[in-house]
DNA sequence: ATTATCATGTAACCTGTTACATGATTAG
DNA sequence: CTAATCATGTAACAGGTTACATGATAAT
């Protein structure tokens, strides 16, 4: 139960439509959580129902009306509760792993062109972050010292980033074990 | 769609029951891959009745009798045309990350027990991983040169090894951030 | 003409979680 | 006597995915 929490999170750090937090969670926070439209739409009305959040009609030219949320009184603390509940540390869902040890019943060969694939998009992803955390965290746009929101957000970048480094690493590794295994 | 999967894996490399699955998806293939027992017997339920498995029923003594699920040629089937298919990278699921930056609508400092919680179970799980690896790939237990199956397992394994460690890395950089945070 | 972007939603389905339910044996 | 291990399941609910649906403007 922690999309409600992440779209509270967005919220606060701005307030915006349905759409613009389908955006938002392919980008910044994609890289911790993931959501499409059609559960965010989901989503905000329930928390509409439960006052956890407000809309505004903004009406706009050239361009479909849009209803802006805000973060309510009662999301708020809704957040707050949460944040002070002690949640289990994440489980890992790595598909390819369970294709990698299923080769071994197929051919292992057959599986280098998938990893080579899954090494690029993360390749393409590392490099998103990497301009990312350029453009918004260091020189002139880096974080005032003292600016929290900024630095717990430059911190979860660093995890995005750390992760997909560890994840080109070991993609590497995963092909240079295949290989040896394909060349007998 | 990828339990299904996973349990084919696992039959094949072992024929076992539900219980014992269920006790594998908590070991070795909990690094990659969750799944509870209640998921676990409702998805044999559907691949017995998909003729993708087969079972036997094994009668024990002063223990409750067991149905030995293996692995029938439709399941073999189906897990070779999903290996032959391209997947998605997965995408990550951190609750732990949208605490982090939901804390600078609240108390930063409040997080650092949290944090550290998940940093000791992140610890214990690396030293789980480690001992295994220690036990099942080194020394005379190695896997021969040619045992595929072995080799792949082992390579998934450094994978969870390389997470746990990279997790551990973070978790200490996000605890020296909160640090400095609460100092002022 | 076609594709991309902005903007919102419904419906059906599949997957995952939590709680409930039973019952024997073995070790402390 | 209590907890752990072995063994299997049902039921209700919550969360996530896929497909369908509409309709305007702007750029190529």
């Amino acid at each position: 139960m922690a999309l409600e929490h992440a779209i509270l999170v967005s919220l606060l750090e701005q307030p915006g439509s349905g759409y613009e937090l389908a955006r938002r969670f392919e980008r910044s926070i994609g890289y911790f959580w993931t959501a499409t439209h059609q559960q965010i739409y989901r989503v905000l009305g329930r928390m509409e129902g439960d006052g956890w959040i407000d809309v505004r009609h903004v009406p706009q030219e050239a361009r479909p009306d849009k209803k802006e949320y805000s973060v309510a009184a009662a999301g708020r603390a809704a957040l707050s509760a949460w944040l002070h509940e002690p949640i289990q540390p994440d489980s890992v869902r790595h598909e390819l792993a369970v294709k990698i040890r299923g080769a071994a019943f197929d051919d292992p060969a057959a599986l280098i062109r998938e990893v080579e694939r899954h090494h690029g998009a993360h390749t393409d992803r590392l490099t998103r972050y990497l301009a990312g955390e350029l453009r918004d965290f260091t020189g002139p746009d880096a974080p005032a010292p003292g600016d929290t929101g900024r630095e717990l957000q430059h911190v979860v970048l660093r995890g995005g980033i750390a992760y997909e480094r560890m994840t080109l690493a070991w993609l590497e590794d995963v092909l240079a074990t295949l290989r040896r295994l394909a060349e007998r």
